[in-house]
RNA sequence: CGGAGCGUAGCGCAGCCUGGUAGCGCAUCUGGUUUGGGACCAGAGGGUCGUGUGUUCGAAUCACACCGCUCCGACCA
């Protein structure tokens, strides 16, 4: 059969970076692990970041804009957090080239007194700002979030999922209490798993991340993790407690009611352009990506059958009035966004790099369609009928007003219902001792697995180590420890001792 | 940074073993024929063969070094 890629996820990795190419999303740049974000790419981005932004303010929090760089000194302050991120860090040192012998060079004589780090992350320079920022407990809560790049040189890059650089959102607050900054660090996850769920039609659980798992200088990591369609986890956003770790580091107090100093509990929480990586390997299928309506650059796209014949300036009429009757609609909130591509190439052609691109509605006009009144729609949730590409044709004006966002409705939510049922059915709740454990995931890492949820100990120190030991050898990492809880626990996996907590641990990006 | 594989036209690849000055498919451009759906015919353009050094009369081909990419480890939003 004939599909939009000449790979299938039988390979997954390879599958992975056609669709990124062939959709358009992004590619490989000069600069090794830094990826260019394509217009196709950076559009859903942008829906994305729209989106959260909304919920993030909605939460009463404000944007911000903090330097790029950050003094060495600043982010040695927090012990495990230098050592979390000293391995992963770019470094500025000068601030002048020179020519010698013919060689641009840094130039020795224009050494920075001392050297400024690009923000793997911000803790220590907003810190910084807040130290100054709080005085009162009048001061707070100080509820702050920054759209940004930030910069991690990780050893093996891969196209949206782990880059040098990246564009993430950083949220960053002070509250005078512990159970305030709890409740906002557990308010932050639940955004993100509503935004994955209702927007990107991703679905995750949501839960703590174990001890060995958390954010370098947090008391409490929690995370949200949706599994893609290898079985593989993805982290798909963070939501950390932070204690006052930071605080003390620097020096962020305020004076209380009684007139004592205390220091502020902080959190931070972020999201990335991993998500987009997520969305691909959530939604994606043998002819490309298929995008959730919500976060589709092109929601409809309107492609005319051209054939240099009088009868084109007809068809265009009709599409571009047709185009213009569904932009005046609205979805999920905004105008709906549809497009006539009037790109001077072949119609078939379009047809598939829209396939490819995972427009949610592809329409194509022909004459006939013109003069009868008429469109012919492809969806791209349900593209084909066995190895046929169902082509439907209904009147236009059913379309406009009554088919059109309806459509888009069941798509997004039948993508997300397609993801949930893979995602419930690909978590394995029987299996009880770790001699089960080795056995379920014995053999290749290609082979779909999924996901076990069983009861453990929830060991700490040494103990713990030997568990993320015993574990790393099948490859698998605890992921997290879902927030929904039973009441009554089977015995710990690891130990056979009683079990407190269940968790999930599989294979992870 | 360790192990493996790979760098030849925009993309996918052959040629390398056995050295003789670069080829195929798709894409691109031009002309024509087609036209309810990934068309056909003819012609054309496009390559410092990853980079450098060496061996040689001669290197895509052999040797060495370096760089980059992919996969597997360690790291991770």
């Amino acid at each position: 059969m004939q599909r939009a890629l000449n790979v299938t996820r039988e390979h997954f990795a390879d599958w992975y970076q056609a669709v990124v190419r062939d959709a358009d999303m992004a590619e490989t740049s000069p600069v090794r692990g830094a990826m260019v974000i394509k217009p196709w790419g950076y559009g859903v981005w942008e829906l994305l970041q729209q989106d959260l932004d909304r919920r993030i303010k909605a939460t009463g929090h404000e944007n911000c804009y903090f330097p790029l760089f950050i003094p060495l000194s600043f982010i040695a302050k927090e012990a495990e957090h230098v050592e979390g991120f000293a391995k992963e860090m770019a470094i500025v040192t000068h601030h002048r080239l020179k020519n010698i012998d013919g060689k641009l060079v840094p130039d020795p004589a224009a050494k920075l007194e001392e050297p400024l780090v690009v923000r793997p992350t911000s803790e220590t320079i907003i810190g910084d700002a807040f130290a100054r920022w709080v005085k009162s407990h009048r001061d707070l809560p100080l509820l702050i979030n920054q759209w940004a790049n930030v910069v991690r040189w990780e050893m093996r890059p891969r196209l949206f999922l782990r880059t040098t650089e990246f564009l993430w959102q950083e949220g960053h607050t002070a509250h005078a209490t512990e159970a305030e900054a709890i409740e906002e660090t557990r308010k932050m996850l639940e955004v993100y798993r509503d935004f994955a769920e209702h927007v990107l039609a991703m679905p995750v659980i949501a839960g703590e991340k174990p001890e060995n798992e958390r954010f370098p200088g947090a008391v409490n990591t929690y995370s949200i993790e949706a599994m893609m369609q290898d079985g593989k986890a993805l982290q798909a956003g963070t939501s950390h407690f932070l204690g006052t770790h930071f605080a003390e580091a620097q020096n962020i107090r305020f004076q209380n009611d009684a007139g004592g100093m205390e220091f502020c509990n902080t959190t931070s929480w972020g999201v990335s352009t991993r998500l987009i990586g997520g969305v691909i390997m959530t939604h994606g299928d043998d002819d490309g990506l298929r995008l959730p309506p919500a976060i589709a650059p092109r929601q409809i796209v309107v492609v005319p059958m051209l054939r240099d014949k009088p009868e084109d300036e007809e068809v265009l009429a009709y599409c571009k009035s047709l185009v213009e009757a569904l932009s005046s609609l609205s979805a999920f909130g905004y105008p709906v966004r549809a497009l006539l591509d009037t790109k001077k190439i072949k119609s078939a052609e379009k047809r598939w790099n829209w396939v490819r691109r995972g427009a949610p509605i592809i329409i194509e006009i022909g004459p006939r369609d013109a003069a009868g009144g008429n469109i012919t729609y492809m969806r791209r949730d349900d593209l084909r009928d066995g190895d046929k590409v169902k082509s439907v044709a209904i009147s236009r004006r059913e379309f406009i007003e009554e088919k059109a966002l309806q459509m888009l409705n069941e798509i997004q939510h039948g993508l997300y219902a397609e993801a949930k049922a893979r995602l419930d059915d690909s978590i394995k709740r029987d299996v009880t001792d770790w001699a089960g454990v080795e056995s379920y995931f014995a053999g290749s890492d290609d082979e779909f697995k999924g996901w076990l949820r069983v009861s453990w100990g929830k060991p700490s120190g040494a103990a713990l180590d030997a568990v993320e030991t015993k574990l790393k050898a099948l490859k698998l990492t605890i992921r997290n420890a879902p927030l929904d809880q039973p009441a009554e626990f089977a015995a710990c996996i690891f130990s056979g001792a009683p079990g407190v907590e269940e968790i999930l641990i599989g294979r992870s990006y």
